[in-house]
DNA sequence: GCGACAG
DNA sequence: ATCTTGTCGC
């Protein structure tokens, strides 16, 4: 396969400045998670949305796109690689939700173009970045508390914060994706965390993408 | 030149 | 990301 990461990075660049960032947000019936998982030796890429009630945030709908993976993984330039699944998934979703959280940068990344800005541009709905670990940026350290928060800087410039959503785990780093602001990201986050590192709509989308036994006997019990 | 590097 | 045994703490 042929790929031009200059010009992809080129790409990045020039699709971050219709980024729009808004703290505004009308009432939410559905939130979404997004996530991808691999099969076959990474060949095949599995794409999982799920779309949960709001605010109960129980599981009303999910879908699953398989296609074959189109590039490597690259630090910086992961939405290549998983946004074409994520929109084959997308598609297929009856409900639509307003907000969808991605798991992966939102603008806490080199060129403010991580993945889930992509996919929100892309599929023209409101996202937030949940990533696991840190792409870019600098935060102070965080309390052993659970909600322990710092802001997640670049020089002089916020990109996001990094939370400690639970006791004793590794802190997720949330940063608005697109139409969404910083403190309503935070905030939307905060309120879908029950007890899991991961908040709720992150932690079935990544368990179905991830094949966990858990999400497997779910999709065996629906299907 | 060197280290760091979402999934 | 993926595979994988035991171990630790709640």
């Amino acid at each position: 396969m042929v790929l031009d990461t200059q010009q992809l990075r080129k790409e990045q660049t020039s699709q971050a400045s219709k980024i729009i960032l808004q703290d505004e947000f009308p009432s939410l019936k559905l939130i979404g998670g997004a996530d991808v998982g691999f099969e076959q030796q990474g060949t095949i890429t599995r794409a999982v949305i799920v779309v949960l009630s709001w605010p109960q945030l129980e599981l009303v709908e999910y879908q699953i796109a398989r296609i074959p993976t189109q590039l490597p993984y690259i630090p910086g330039l992961l939405s290549f690689r998983e946004v074409p699944g994520l929109m084959a998934a997308w598609e297929k979703i009856q409900h639509k939700p307003e907000l969808v959280l991605v798991d992966g940068q939102g603008i806490a990344h080199p060129r403010r173009f991580g993945v889930a800005c992509h996919f929100g541009l892309q599929a023209n709905v409101a996202t937030i970045g949940v990533a696991k670990s840190r792409l870019c940026g600098d935060a102070a350290e965080l309390d052993d508390s659970p909600e322990s928060v710092q802001p997640l800087m670049a020089g002089k410039n916020q990109l996001g914060w990094v939370l400690r959503s639970k006791k004793r785990c590794k802190p997720l780093y949330v940063s608005p994706g697109y139409k969404v602001g910083f403190s309503s990201s935070l905030s939307w986050v905060k309120q879908c965390l029950k007890g899991y590192r991961l908040p709720e709509p992150t932690r079935f989308a990544d368990g179905i993408a991830s094949n966990r036994t858990f999400f497997k006997r779910m999709n065996e019990k629906i299907s």
